[in-house]
DNA sequence: CTGAAAGCGCTAACAC
DNA sequence: GTGTTAGCGCTTTCAG
């Protein structure tokens, strides 16, 4: 007859109050801080709890109260090193104000997406973070319509319909393309990423603007996968076309690290004979030989500010429409400035 | 008037029942797909729920049903690279099942997890898949008293309790003594990560034992963090006092990348002067030079392991106790042959 | 200060 | 085939 591990029953509120010898209201009062009873009959109240292991049914409150407490998030890919951090973001500001996070997942697919917002939605979440890539404007804009508080994350859609946090990519680019012609380079490829991504359009825009300000323009430009693989690969081809390009700007780290592999097997030394410069400042980038210069963006501030905008909207307070946080250069090894 | 979301209210059974012109237990019924009503009014009620865009309430169900379809998952860092696969794995059972997943991020802290766990019991979930890093024995065991269906990740626990899923990290330990004695070397040293890991506790036994089979014996061992820095800083004060060593084991890849680093700075080559082997093959073991001979485990695979022995016990299924995964060795660079 | 009544949205069990 | 009754655990409202 241990005294641990016995309980199997779940107890409720009604439990506790004949325990107490009350009603279950008064019980609600008390264990919800809202006073409503005697300093005596609270303490009998707590104690009746505490001997009961009593934990309030979360669901049935949810029910009455029509409010879950639960937050929806929506990654593309949790084990791409860029999201993971924003999860820890947003989780630190939810957790703090009570909230509870489902993770979805959605690898990669426009379906899933859909798919993974109606389910959210039937679990009642309270609101959305929602890292989309895949899915398409108008798509996006119909998935949003019933919806109550969306703020998306690297993405935009009708201001109307979800807020959102973004990177101002166009900036990073114009960071890149400055700091390699500063260091003298001028043959400048374009390692673009996947054509579906927002952030690729940008960045390209961007790239281009800045080049052009400049009198000048890509020597070549070919999108390819988000990874390691897809950036060596496009690398390459790139590298045996034109073996002119003295500096490759790519899509994001990975791609940088796969160019970076493409460069070694042509016996190109980085980054002497080519310049790498990624994007997203992710662990790996300062772990390879050389550590691999790029636009960093604070992963973790995106999920903080993200879900704080995401608390306020369900507050119901009046919030800006849109964040836009500003990518920095973090120089490393894949441009160190040559000896002039 | 726009066709598209007006539709801020949220419908219930009710108003899908009286605009098809039956009762809510006839819709219900029917939207479950268990039958019950004829052909037209099956059509009517289907029409009905698509014109209002119902939306059955989750928790309304589970409130009912006292089943939430809901798990959590308990981490204690999602950024580590070694849990978002883990995650990823567990996810796609579950989702196959029809389960949602809420993280619970534990920032490597025992406090939080015993409070994160409480919230998931509020929270009515159905089961628990949880990897716990830091919470001692006794405190887990208790923390498992009140708990329907746990699996445990990486550890074990009283086997009444909680069934679990970990790696034979001793085999793995063995494969990497008979590695290294295989390629000719006999002063092995240990780099052997946090004292307070389960997983540690077990390469050491593990690497003892099979070196003692061998009539053999480490010829140092010393305590570190798990990461690079943790890595470099141990491997160089064993270094430095002995200098016959010529294989050092690793807690993880990370140690030995950081174990790499403290033999540049001595200017020992690896893998001719100093073999080097680390555990988990996570994806930087790849992309450092040389490349870091590991014992990896699928990580996807322990997610799914996890899920699915977590699912056959919710649905009250006779379930064996513990999963274990074998590690493989994967050969690279770090350890290749010398010619003999 | 405390309690009774009513109902959140859904579904099992039993009628008709 | 279809509807009625009852109730999951909690809280809002309003009386005592």
């Amino acid at each position: 007859m241990s005294e641990m591990a016995q309980d199997e029953t779940l107890f409720t509120l009604e439990d506790v109050a004949s325990r107490a010898g009350v009603s279950r209201m008064t019980v609600s009062r008390v264990l919800n801080n809202r006073g409503g009873a005697s300093e005596e009959t609270q303490r009998r109240i707590r104690q009746a709890a505490r001997e009961l292991n009593y934990r309030p049914n979360a669901m049935a409150r949810s029910l009455k109260s029509r409010r879950s407490s639960i937050i929806g998030v929506i990654v593309p890919d949790i084990s791409n090193p860029f999201f993971p951090e924003i999860f820890r973001g947003a989780e630190s500001v939810a957790q703090a104000s009570g909230y509870t996070l489902i993770l979805s997942n959605v690898v990669e697919s426009a379906d899933r997406e859909a798919e993974v917002l109606e389910k959210l939605l039937a679990q009642q979440v309270d609101g959305i973070i929602w890292c989309s890539a895949r899915m398409e404007d108008a798509a996006l804009k119909k998935a949003l319509a019933p919806t109550k508080s969306v703020v998306l994350v690297n993405r935009e859609s009708d201001p109307e319909l979800a807020s959102s946090v973004t990177v101002d990519y166009a900036l990073g680019a114009r960071l890149a393309v400055d700091h390699l012609t500063e260091i003298g380079l001028r043959q400048i490829g374009l390692i673009a990423g996947p054509d579906w991504s927002f952030g690729a359009v940008e960045r390209i825009r961007g790239v281009q603007k800045a080049m052009e300000a400049r009198g000048l323009a890509p020597v070549d430009m070919v999108n390819c996968d988000p990874t390691i693989q897809g950036g060596e690969t496009a690398a390459a081809s790139m590298l045996a076309k034109h073996d002119s390009i003295d500096g490759l700007i790519c899509y994001n780290d990975l791609t940088a690290i796969g160019a970076l592999q493409a460069a070694r097997n042509l016996e190109l030394d980085v980054p002497k004979d080519l310049a790498l410069i990624g994007f997203d400042d992710i662990d790996l980038a300062q772990l390879v030989t050389p550590t691999i210069t790029s636009l960093g963006v604070e992963r973790y501030e995106i999920g903080r500010a993200a879900m704080k905008l995401l608390l306020k909207q369900i507050d119901g307070q009046e919030t800006e429409q849109k964040i836009v946080l500003h990518p920095k250069l973090m120089m490393r090894g894949s441009t160190l400035k040559t000896v002039v």
